[in-house]
DNA sequence: TTACTAAATATTTTGTTGATTGTTCAGACA
DNA sequence: TGTCTGAACAATCAACAAAATATTTAGTAA
């Protein structure tokens, strides 16, 4: 790691304690300098402002959201239809927790998506992928059935908004969201798998936790 | 018309204008009761406060909303699909429009639902029962399989959030939304008829307008 | 030249004040 | 008695100054 790759990392680590302890809007450029034990205006060579490192400690968050749904999906032995479930599920938990039990990563995110609205079309863009990818492994065995595949990406992202930042929408619990979300994903999956699979059909039920997302971070 | 709604109608129809071109908070209790020949106090012997007749007016959007996708089910010889169709896209025209060509719509909407947080679930509720009666008659004619009718109804409803308050989520044209919309309402159909159903199964095409929907009111 | 500081400047936030506005109520009027 | 007014009161807003803060830059040291 280049030395300025670790400074910036010290500044994070600096930006990542005071965010989530006083906000963002509380916590001053000044702050993080004598944090990071440099003048003010050195931070500058690291970062182009203040929002771009709220942007930064975004980005890894959704980084390691992608990440999650990543490692989920090289779970061996799993359908299509599966790898869905423990997509969308994985997410809704993931979200859930991260904005239950951190009050300022609400705040931060919509901070960052107001001033950087290319941020949010990035971030589902990368979660797509993980959607696209199942989508094509189940076409690829004959479980599902798509004819426009980046389509039907965009339709299941677009029909599971609701679950990526719920306590924006709603206070339903997660145990209400989570049923929800099993009859929702029912009708979608109904609608993927071809006829031949629909002989046996049987309504998903919310699983178990697949990670055990710990309150940490 | 007892005596007291007609002034209620009369307060209803200055607070519609006035609201429309200076918006809510730009509105004071003071013009609404000059606009209607009485004093301030006076006012608050129809209304408890501002905030109620704001209420009252969105309420009233919300109920000829419900009452067009009543209009639309009224319409003979279709499928119960086709009606499920006719109300999602019906629903995002006529929500789109409203806040396309009226900005302080939104700004309305959002401020009784930040006070009267109520309203959206009451809102939702009505709604709703046009899904439902739809689902129903589906299931009855055997086009639709479904289990659990209103346990369905909220997952379509939560499924097709997106193309409700559309213009909150993202800045997509009306086209883009409804080309979308089509593959949601694709996937949520086939997930709801039987096997028997699909085999003919086709894609939903964006329909032609329903109803005009004219840019006055 | 490069990395940095510290001061200069631009922007944003905060606090304060007076004015405006929402709401209540004692009393007038019919 | 029931309806309504206008003043009283409370809450909110608007404007502006002061302070705090973000950002830029001139200058220093290695």
């Amino acid at each position: 790691m280049s030395e300025t790759q670790r400074i910036r990392e010290k500044i994070i680590d600096a930006a990542l304690e005071r965010f989530r302890h006083y906000g963002y809007p509380k916590t001053t450029m000044a702050e993080l300098a004598a944090d990071c034990a440099m003048s003010t205006g050195n931070l500058y060579r690291f970062f182009k402002g203040k929002i771009d490192i709220a942007a930064e400690i975004a980005r890894r968050e959704t980084m390691t959201a992608v990440e999650l749904l990543e490692a989920v999906l090289e779970c061996p032995y799993r359908t299509a239809r599966q790898r869905l479930e423990d997509i969308v599920f994985t997410d809704l938990r993931y979200t859930y927790n991260l904005f239950e039990n951190n009050p300022r990563a609400m705040e931060l995110a919509q901070t960052v998506i107001q001033e950087r609205p290319h941020f949010q079309i990035e971030s589902l863009r990368r979660e797509r992928r993980a959607f696209q990818r199942v989508l094509r492994e189940g076409v690829e065995n004959g479980e599902f059935i798509v004819d426009n595949i980046p389509q039907t990406t965009i339709a299941l992202q677009a029909a599971t908004l609701k679950y990526r930042f719920a306590p924006l929408f709603t206070n339903q619990t997660l145990e209400e969201l989570e049923r929800e979300l099993a009859v929702v994903i029912t009708l979608l999956i109904r609608g993927l798998v071809g006829v031949a699979n629909q002989a046996n059909f049987q309504p998903t039920a919310v699983p178990t936790a697949l990670t055990s997302l710990s309150a940490a971070e």
